[in-house]
DNA sequence: TTTGCTCATGGGCAATTACTCATAGTTCAT
DNA sequence: ATGAACTATGAGTAATTGCCCATGAGCAAA
């Protein structure tokens, strides 16, 4: 009884001492004084009130359910790094915020000054990230393409990720001078047999960190707008269960690899080992859901740069 | 870039170090590190967002003194609600503390999901109080202001209590286009006829909840700082036994409002009834003992918040 | 009474945070 | 272009806080 009175007295202490330092901003000093005690037990009394959840601390403002989704989501997926920006609610442009983001964070990576291998992906998120890197010179550092800059008609690439990057930053750089598909299997040997695409995917073997896109399947498709795959082949391989691609590597709804045609005829470098190295994936959009849930469930990407609509997509499942 | 980008993204990484700060538990050095600054940098970054009012913290525990002299207070005035919060010993702000309980139970109001009609005073306090709450949409709502938000001179409001928490909680707001004290009793008939004057005074009449300030006497008063009346104005009625306002409506020790010149000028809509819908006044401070005795006494008010030391004064009596 | 346990306390110290100052970069008016 | 005014930055330092530990009070069981 009187036991149960004393903590609960002394709850009531920490309370105060709580809302004196947290709510009046006084010092645990000041506390101690003003209420008879050392400062050593004002601390206790103010540590008390956060471990007791007194203390209850909110930050109003829209970043915050941004960043509950960051740890929800690097918790559930055992992911390395996410970033989740607020979604536009009647934003049009899948790259607004989500490619400011990713450009922050491969600057984070560009301003190491110990040299890394920076692999890059392909696509429009991807190209709208690098487009806002500012001009910071790297010359310690490596640039390398995971997938060819060629387009299926020969022409030169559609989302000069590679190039765009190293005229910001002014790094050595090994482009692939190849097309994301191929004709076939033996082609593909064929063409990392040379000298050339050998080194780029040596290279891009040793990536410290990759960043790349993630593409849906349909017949809006980046694989198909961009000439690579016809319709009926996307209908088809949709059919066997494909869920997406990143660069041009279509996985199924769990994430793994398909063991398919069209597999064997992508002629991009492997994704750089997820156990070894960061390999953070730039995504947002309704129509990429089931891609990106696809990519960090099966562990296609160890990182997520993404927005406020899908992070909550990926916890709702 | 444009600057106004900046300062907003600026705004961004404090919300973001301040919830990392207080909300994750990091250190200033794992923030500073995570997001690629100084140490220096980030501590700038938590303490922005603390100044900027992102960070919002508050105590979820009665106090077991502020418990009992609430239940006690609410005995002896017979009032609906009290509420008391921790007096800062030696604290020169006359908001601290009051405000965030203020908001507190503002936004307990506000989360009813039946419509209800708000009826707001003017005040420091009470615009303290305001400012503590969260953007939380509630358009089943309607606020409307008791008294005017002209000052004496013609100007815009001082307080502009209204438009805050109407910014806040985008609710449907009927301001009063008028000064809290006008020349006359015949131009506040004039004024008071007037259409748009006419149904904000229908509507407040309507309230169901009611949040005023009290206003002290003396030469320090807030109707005398504000410009409403002259100190030998304020002196002669504090000799007729003026002991404090709401909404500029004058009462005397025992709560009563005085038949007195002064009140026949007030602009202000009458004090919603206190039998059908509470009213709860808000406000601390030695200077303002004897005004809010008086509110309590006369039923000028059915609810209070206040702090302790009010709260012993108004039990000592 | 003794023993053994729990727990609050205050001292001391290391970690962390707040603040001051000098400097470098920017803006803006001349 | 030039310089004043302003702002952000990093270093350095003082203030504040967090934590470990030895101590002793309170209390229940032996």
């Amino acid at each position: 009884m009187a036991r149960k009175l004393e903590s609960q007295g002394r709850l009531d202490d920490a309370a105060r001492a709580g809302w004196l330092y947290y709510v009046a901003g006084r010092t645990q000093d000041e506390i101690a004084i003003s209420m008879g005690i050392s400062r050593q037990s004002a601390q206790r009394l103010v540590s008390l009130a956060v471990a007791e959840r007194l203390i209850k601390v909110r930050l109003d403002h829209p970043i915050a359910a941004c960043l509950e989704y960051a740890v929800a989501l690097r918790e559930k997926f055992k992911l390395r790094h996410v970033e989740v920006v607020p979604s536009d609610p009647d934003g049009t442009s899948s790259t607004v915020g989500i490619a400011e983001a990713g450009a922050a964070e491969i600057e984070r990576w560009l301003k190491r000054s110990d040299p890394i291998v920076l692999a890059i992906g392909t696509g429009r998120t991807l190209k709208a990230a690098v487009d806002q890197l500012p001009a910071i010179e790297c010359p310690q550092h490596r640039v390398v393409s995971l997938t060819g800059n060629i387009g299926p008609d020969g022409s030169a690439a559609y989302y000069n990720v590679i190039f765009s990057m190293a005229d910001a930053i002014k790094a050595r750089h090994y482009p692939m001078p190849l097309p994301v598909l191929v004709s076939s299997a033996e082609e593909r040997e064929l063409l990392h047999a040379q000298a050339l695409v050998r080194s780029t995917l040596d290279i891009s073997a040793q990536a410290d960190v990759t960043f790349v896109g993630v593409g849906e399947m349909g017949i809006e498709a980046p694989l198909c707008l961009d000439g690579f795959l016809e319709k009926d082949e996307m209908m088809a391989l949709m059919r066997r269960g494909a869920a997406g691609e990143i660069c041009g590597w279509v996985f199924d709804g769990d994430g793994k690899l398909m063991s398919d045609a069209v597999n064997d005829r992508v002629a991009s470098a492997p994704i750089p080992p997820r156990e070894a190295s960061s390999v953070i994936g730039i995504a947002k959009g309704k129509r990429k859901f089931e891609a990106i849930k696809a990519a960090v469930t099966g562990h296609q990407i160890n990182g997520l740069i993404t927005d406020e609509a899908v992070a909550e997509f990926l916890l709702k499942g």
